[in-house]
This record gives structure tokens, sequence and C-alpha cells, in this order.
DNA sequence: GCCCGGAATTGATGTAGATCAGTTTTCGAT
DNA sequence: ATCGAAAACTGATCTACATCAATTCCGGGC
């Protein structure tokens, strides 16, 4: 920390340099930063740390950035974070935000840091610019939207069609699926979020939640030991979650 | 009906003239195709009619195009349109069908007219190069794209968090808000799908709807005979939507 | 180590909506 | 108008999950 910055700041922010990231390959910021006119260097791109518990921005803030994960773990919560709204998803290393317009528009969403992260984020204008240039570069963008509102589909089909337990399921293989993803052991995790968090998400009460834990490791199939998951045998995992409980 | 054309085709396509069109101003291809290299004239436009119960196009067919309802309703079928599958959506005129990548890639969606439609087509090659031209469409674009993406977590929340009236409620309203917006009656209109297709989408049984309408009939709010639907106290059918029935 | 508070688990009970079954309505074909 | 099949409605029961209510567990501070 500079002896110069503030104190008891709750968001730092700074200048980055992508050609330094290892995440550079799989990022849309940093491809949209070394296609800019301001080149390479990116200086448009800001990084922020994001504390557990709290939030990058809020409903009703202004946000005129596209928004990245660099680590961590970020829950979006539809609406201004009161108790009847809703988890949406929760975002890991390398995931973008929720794009919620290509302009300053207020948000809809609050996002709120599970675990300590980091943030980068470009301009919408910078992307604008980018996009101008590099014709490729829109191809890409819309397609990273496109898997997001596919993820969206996928919960609501899972909340719409399956029943408690395979939903459980679903998301312990989802999870670890996105952390395998990333190089991480996706067969034995921990979870940041509460089992409430896990319950807001999947359209179940916590108990509910806790007792499909418990289930699922007395049928062996996972050893949840308070926030470690291990899947034990993911095909079993699988078949459970493409049960059709069609209601 | 040209002589000259084959009999018992499902489909037809021919190519149209935007600036012709009723919905010229809310309609993205026809102003994609406006700024096009191609002229004004978008030759590159298809309009293709789809009759009651056939589909536009189904899961795993490739489809390089960008779609949009010119008349008519399309539901969108998550999956290959079997029974456990689930409607994400109803397309009414003006609406963009789910855009799931900007590239000749293969659908996971299919889409089936509710009642006899017409389809606005445009090639993404034709999007790409339009953007490039003209790098404010790039932005609407965006913008239509996320509005979907915001449609959809609309529908997650309602079938999380409402009970059964409280879904029927907000399924009318917003049918009703969207007639509205293309110059219908918003207050009295036709079902063109069927129960199950209702129960479908909101994650209900077909009795269950049938219940429901049943019931906010005999409250007074609606008056429902069989496919026709009546509002008749819209401000107590929003204050039921409303109602925090939080599981 | 010990204590404390919040999170997680487990159990008992209640209820919304699914499921099954039967009747009525609607609508297209003749 | 008449008929027949499919869709819609209504009623009776069943069940998965919510809700309420105790414990028990875990992690942080001393």
């Amino acid at each position: 920390m500079a002896p110069s910055r503030p104190l008891g700041q709750m968001r730092e922010s700074r200048r980055i340099d992508c050609d330094l990231c290892g995440l550079r390959r799989v990022c849309f910021p940093a491809r949209a930063a070394t296609g800019s006119r301001r080149g390479a260097n990116a200086l448009c791109i800001r990084r922020t740390r994001i504390a557990r518990g709290n939030a990058l921005y809020r409903a009703g803030d202004r946000i005129g950035s596209l928004y990245m994960v660099r680590s961590g773990c970020i829950k979006e919560i539809d609406g201004g974070g009161a108790d009847r709204d809703r988890i949406v998803n929760f975002r890991l290393a390398g995931d973008l935000l929720t794009v919620q317009s290509a302009s300053a528009a207020r948000s809809r969403m609050t996002c709120v840091a599970v675990e300590t992260s980091f943030i980068c984020a470009v301009p919408w204008v910078i992307v604008e610019e980018t996009c101008a240039e590099m014709p490729g570069v829109i191809v890409e963008l819309i397609n990273l939207i496109a898997r997001a509102g596919a993820a969206t589909r996928d919960l609501l089909t899972m909340v719409r069609n399956k029943g408690a337990i395979e939903r459980v399921a679903g998301f312990l293989l989802d999870l670890g699926a996105r952390l395998r993803d990333r190089g991480l052991p996706g067969k034995e995790f921990s979870l940041g979020m509460s089992r409430d968090d896990i319950g807001n998400y999947l359209g179940l009460r916590s108990e509910t939640v806790s007792r499909c834990f418990s289930d699922l490791e007395r049928r062996g199939l996972v050893g949840v030991r308070a926030k470690r998951v291990r899947i034990l045998a993911i095909a079993e995992l699988q078949r459970l979650f493409q049960d059709e409980s069609v209601c």
C-alpha cells in the first residue's frame, strides 16, 4: 500500500498493463485494449479491489464500463440487494459481469464480492472505438454476451424443471466445471458463498440446500464438510442431474 | 400466391424492401440494412412466412442470421422441442429472436410459430459490415441484446420468487403492456398460445393456469373466456403481482 | 486451550401446487 | 347445425419443499 493513498478506502483502483496479465488470452478487456488506438498499454483499463461483502456497484448506480472478474467471486443480485432480491449469477475469474447496456445507464443489478476479488473495467467508449478499428472484436463481444444469456437460460431451466436435489447437483457440477476450466481443481473446492446464497440462487431455502448436501453425502456422491466440497462420483452426479424430474 | 411457386411449401422466403415497412423505426434489421454498403434497398433481408405450429428453425440447425418478428407470435423453446423442453420466450412483432452467437453456429433453441407469423432475417456478415460502417449501430445492437437478457432475468425472478397466481397475473400484465407498446389494445386481447404453453413458460401445470384464471375472474380482476382475455382491474392486478410471495 | 455468535444441520409440521380423474367447453370439419 | 376430438375446467388426493423450532458445528478473539 502506497502511503500516499488515503486510509480506510473500501475500493482501490489503479491503471494496469494488460500485457502482463495472465488472463490475457481469455480476457475480452485485454483484447479490446490491445486493439485500441490508445495502444496495447491499456491505460484505460482500471483494476479494482473489492473486499468480501462489499459492492462493486449497486442498483441505480451509473455504470459506463464493461467489467470482468480478474480473480475471486462476485454475486450478481437482481435489485438493490434487499432480502427479496435474487442472485442471478456467481461470476468467477474470466467472467464478464452482466452487460446491461452499452452506455452509461443506471444499473439494475448489485454486484457484491463473495470473497475478496479484483475486477477489470473498460469504458464503453473504448469498446466502441475498438470495435470500429477491429471488425472481428464485435463478433467476439456478442458471442460473450450471448453465452452469458445461455447461462441464465440454463438456470431458468433448472429452477423451472428440476427438483431440489437435482438443482444442488447441477450447481456443484457447474461450479466444478468452471473451476476446472480455470485450471483449478474441479473435484475438490471450497464454496465461497453461504448456504443462504446458494438457496437464493437455486430458488430453495437454506435448510433444503443443507438437506440436499447431506443426502448427496449419504449416497456417497459428494463429500461436504462446511465450505469444503469434494465430488466423489461425478458420473452418478451427472446422471442424477439429467434426471427429468419435470415437476 | 404466384403460380410459379411450388405448392405445399411450408416456408416461403422473399426479398423485401425495408423502406416500405411500417416497423422501420423500431426494427434493427431495417437500420442495419439502411447503413449497409448494399444500400437502403436491403436486398440481403429476407422475409419468411411461418404457418401456425411450424418451426423457423430447430435445435441443431445452423443459423447465420439475426431474426426479427415482423408479425405474429413465436415461441422460443430451449431444446429440440421435446416435452421436457421449456419455452423461454414468446416473441411478438418487433422483437429480436434470442441471439445465440454472432456467427453461423448451431442453434440450441427451436422457434415455433404460435400463430402464422412473418420473420425478417439479416445475415451476420451484413450486421458486421453495418457496425463497421456505422459505429453507433453496435451500441444499439448490444442494447437490444441486453434488454432481451433483462427479460429472461425477469422470468427467472418470477419463477423463483412468485406463487402461481402472481405468475399468471405477471404474464397477463406483461403481454398486455407489450401489445399496447405495439399499438394494439393492451387490455383486451386474445391468447395465441395454449394453457399448456403458458404453464410451460411459467413453470406451472396447465391445470394450475386454469385455476388461476378462474380465480382471477372470481376476484373480478380479469375476464377470461377461452382464448379471449380482458383486463378489468389493472391496478389491483399489478398490486397482486408485486406481492412478495417470496416462497 | 476456552468462549461466543453466527452458520449449518436436523427434525416436525403445514401447504402450494402437482397429479390423477372426470366433466364441460370450444372449435374445426362436414 | 351436428359431430368429434382436443383443449380447458373442476374436484380429490398426494407430495415436495417451505416453515418453524431446536440443536450442533465452526471460526475468530482472547
